[in-house]
DNA sequence: ATACATGCAAACGTTTTGCATATCC
DNA sequence: GGATATGCAAAACGTTTGCATGTAT
């Protein structure tokens, strides 16, 4: 993920975007960890890091993230976006855990083929999918259950 | 779907909740469309039949009917939700058109039985799952556009 | 009669925008 | 120095809620 941090510099260069402190530390947070963070979380972990960035600098920087493709912005029907670091992999599926709301990924390549079958049988050229399978994660099964994430 | 009407009627009776005419009108518009409407979509619809009602009572009554089993509520992550009549159908996926949003369901039993195993493969237990194939809707990808839906 | 629904307007949580000020290059 | 970012507060968006009033049973 420093390649990352380097792309992301690369790509303000590349765009003649000042790198800014807030800029830096927001792509710090979201390219540095597998988490699946929202906005608030951002700047939420920002603080704890000691950096911090107001409201719109973290949507902005977001913005500005997502188009340099080094994240990618999702939508779980939460009632808000996550935004997960790209990192280079293809298209994969998320499993939600209903209870502590942990994001785990999948990759599956019969549901990329059976996407695109499906989409052509009903007279729709396929763009992309979005697959949430929503369930109990085995902590939470369990019982050893933890607050959030 | 007049038996679906007369289910909501049956459905107010038996929970002791007056049938009011915007309870039974808004019931009227989400029952007999197969479309996937958005609130605001029902309350226009509404006027365009005469009747009307308040924002609230459209939210509170959406809730009901879906309480009652007969609609049901989906997040296409367009930042709204829209309402679909349930019709005793089972479970089933959905095909959006990105550019004039159709919403078109297809059902597949295979994707049904993936998921649970796909989910059991990450140590998760499935409760749901939600496909959305975004893409080109026949129409669309021909040119011969609409304007929504 | 009485419990419940309605409609309005205010509150909500998330995200966006306007603008004066501060910063990068 | 000049273009661009920042932070704040206000607005926007879909949705929810409080409350005074109206209505179904």
């Amino acid at each position: 993920m420093q390649a990352d941090k380097d792309a992301f510099r690369a790509f303000l260069r590349d765009h003649n975007l000042p790198a800014t402190p807030q800029r830096l530390a927001i792509a710090d947070t979201v390219l540095g960890t597998d988490r699946h963070l929202s906005a608030e979380e951002v700047a939420q972990e920002l603080k704890t890091r000691g950096a911090s960035a107001g409201t719109a600098t973290v949507y902005r920087t977001l913005e500005v993230l997502v188009r340099s493709g080094l994240v990618v912005e999702r939508d779980f029907g939460e009632g808000f976006k996550r935004y997960e670091a790209a990192r280079g992999v293809p298209h994969h599926e998320h499993l939600l855990c209903t209870v502590c709301g942990r994001v785990t990924e999948f990759r599956d390549e019969r549901l990329e083929r059976m996407t695109t079958l499906l989409a052509e049988a009903h007279d729709f050229s396929r763009q992309r999918h979005r697959l949430v399978i929503y369930g109990l994660c085995g902590e939470c099964r369990r019982g050893s259950g933890r607050a959030s994430r």
